[in-house]
RNA sequence: UGGGGGAUCGUCUAACGGUAGGACAGCGGACUCUGACUCCGCCAGUCUAGGUUCGAAUCCUAGUCCCCCAGCCA
């Protein structure tokens, strides 16, 4: 982060105010929070929100912020997607140092504690099956009833709980079970479980455990341990913290956290949830992970959104108790205004249409002057070449143009950018009467891009020159979804863009593109913010668009 | 009908009993060798009804609407 990002990240919020007070009134020494992922998938941009929330806690107020595994349940994870994790918290930008950890690191002593509980008579092992105990629990307005196991005696528990641990049942068999409230309106409350049996290999711990702890029985103990002081979370676990309290105040933890919950982020026309997104991928409607449609830490970073605009966007929607859906544009908004500043501007024609320039030499070439950055003198120029054929983009020919449209059309002059002042004299048709060619003539006396007698035109159009062109395939994304909120109306598949990917196999970019290798954005002047795609192969780049420029003037005609 | 939360411009978010502000979106204009960028202007909000107060988005009362919870997921 920049001095200025870090400053300008120090935006207040309640969880910053909470924080802050703390401080103030020595409540904590200093601020530790943790960033706990479940490694079943990949991270994306709602993870983003709560990534940058912690790390940047961390950072403003002089702290440490830890990346814990919370790996309690081996059916689900892989290694994988721990690699991934890890190498896309990097790329965001943030760093855990020494502190990269695991709930897995603590199962010893959780099961420890576990034994604390019941001889406190605080746990107790349930023999119930899974169908009993739902139908034990009671309902959202019913009280739950005790299970006739409830009332064990502590020697027993514990005698049955080592043999859960050394693998004397099945899955399913048997759960301990903190002994609370049946009764209580907080459903957590209703002796929830704290140990299952799972005869699953985990991707740390091996065959070593076959009982694993929950969600529930680890959060608040791992938070403990590592001398989190504060434990933030969605606001799905508001109903968790009581729980999360009872355990660590029952439990001879070596510390105190807190816990503080925030709306979770959501976006128009996208979708956070890992169970769809995993869906999307193995169901194939994306090519992976990493598909620049996806709104995986990934897949941004693949379409070549800057890790800078993330965070600067998470600043921007800020940290609320109430639930939002920000507008896909203010994403758009920050991806723009730093790609405008980074990227060098290039000309690349997308759907080509061939025009001839009838006064210009037969065979002859030049090279023409173009600056790089229009804000910024230091990136320099480049040679365009150019010559008698070029290519333009198809969407800047009209036959019969409405109103106010600047580009060609027959007889209409406009200027080449960075060339010469062409004025178009005869579209040429095939027999299907589609328009293959355009005959121009230009004025030499323009060259560079103005007229010695101060005429104006209102259009400047891109091109390449078809001598020199190089053929590329260009990657226009849209969004996944073609409705603002998928799965409003039920099956969330149904509501999948049919045209979130258009692929045009044919776009022609000028010779500077094909030279440059590396992975920096790029301007297509007029038409968006690319990026070099690894699929890229020599002689044939491949561009994903990132996102495309405001157009005012799509924006009219489609309004008109 | 249980428990826990939340309501401020179209959207996101400030305000901490004292001028309801910013950003995005939208609209209009200036500039322009990118219909981009930039700049200027405009539009637009405290869920409702009472109450307390010199003064209420903020405090109180009563409503309304929205979200979460009945995994041996996290």
């Amino acid at each position: 982060m920049t001095a200025t990002e870090t400053e300008a990240a120090a935006g207040r919020d309640f969880i910053r105010d909470i924080v802050a007070a703390d401080l103030d009134a020595k409540r904590v020494a200093g601020v530790v929070t943790r960033f706990p992922p479940e490694p079943n998938g990949y991270l994306h941009i709602g993870h983003a929100k709560s990534i940058c929330l912690n790390f940047g806690i961390a950072q403003e107020f002089g702290g440490r912020c830890h990346l814990r595994f919370d790996d309690t349940n081996p059916t689900k994870e892989e290694q994988e997607y721990i690699d991934a994790i890890e190498n896309d918290v990097r790329w965001l930008g943030f760093d855990w140092g020494e502190h990269l950890y695991h709930a897995s690191d603590y199962f010893e002593r959780l099961y420890e504690w576990a034994e604390h509980l019941i001889r406190a008579g605080k746990a107790y092992v349930d023999d119930s099956s899974p169908e009993e105990m739902r139908r034990l629990r009671g309902t959202l307005t019913e009280p739950g009833q005790e299970s006739p196991f409830r009332s064990r005696g502590v020697a027993e528990n514990l005698d049955l709980f080592r043999r859960m641990r050394a693998g004397e049942f099945p899955n399913g068999a048997r759960v301990l079970r903190a002994k609370i409230d049946m009764a209580a309106g907080n459903i957590n409350l209703r002796d929830p479980a704290l140990y299952r049996i799972l005869h699953a290999e985990h991707p740390r711990t091996g065959t070593k455990w076959c009982i694993y702890p929950t969600y529930d029985f680890a959060h608040g103990q791992s938070d403990a341990i590592e001398g989190i002081t504060h434990s933030i979370c969605t606001l799905e676990f508001e109903d968790h913290r009581p729980l999360y309290d009872w355990l660590l105040e029952n439990l001879p933890v070596p510390s105190r956290p807190r816990q503080y919950e925030f709306a979770r982020l959501n976006i128009t026309y996208t979708v956070l949830s890992k169970r769809v997104l995993t869906q999307l991928v193995q169901q194939g409607h994306v090519s992976g992970w990493d598909d620049p449609r996806m709104p995986t830490l990934a897949g941004l970073r693949r379409r070549g959104v800057p890790a800078a605009a993330l965070r600067e966007f998470v600043r921007r929607v800020g940290v609320a108790r109430a639930n939002s859906v920000v507008d896909l544009a203010l994403f758009e908004s920050t991806i723009r205004e730093h790609l405008n500043k980074a990227a060098p501007r290039r000309l690349a024609v997308l759907r080509p249409l061939k025009l001839v320039i009838e006064n210009y030499p037969e065979g002859a070439t030049e090279e023409l002057a173009a600056i790089n950055h229009p804000e910024d003198p230091a990136a320099g120029t480049r040679k365009l070449p150019f010559g008698r054929e070029l290519y333009v983009e198809r969407d800047d020919f009209m036959e019969n143009p409405p109103k106010k449209f600047f580009r060609l059309s027959p007889g209409r002059e406009v200027r080449l950018r960075f060339a010469y002042f062409v004025t178009c004299r005869e579209a040429v048709k095939n027999a299907a009467g589609e328009v293959v060619e355009l005959r121009c003539t230009y004025d030499p006396a323009t060259r560079g891009g103005n007229a010695p007698d101060g005429r104006k035109v209102q259009g400047t159009i891109h091109w390449v020159a078809a001598a020199h062109a190089v053929p590329a395939e260009v990657r226009l994304y849209n969004t996944l979804f073609a409705r603002p909120d998928p799965g409003a109306r039920g099956d969330i598949m149904a509501d999948l863009n049919p045209n979130s990917l258009e692929v045009l196999k044919d776009a022609l970019v000028e010779p500077a593109l094909a030279a440059d290798t590396t992975d920096g954005p790029v301007q297509f002047e007029r038409q968006g913010y690319f990026c070099r795609d690894r699929d890229s192969r020599p002689g044939r780049p491949v561009f994903n668009r990132t996102v495309g420029l405001r157009d005012s003037w799509a924006k009219t005609q489609a309004g008109g």
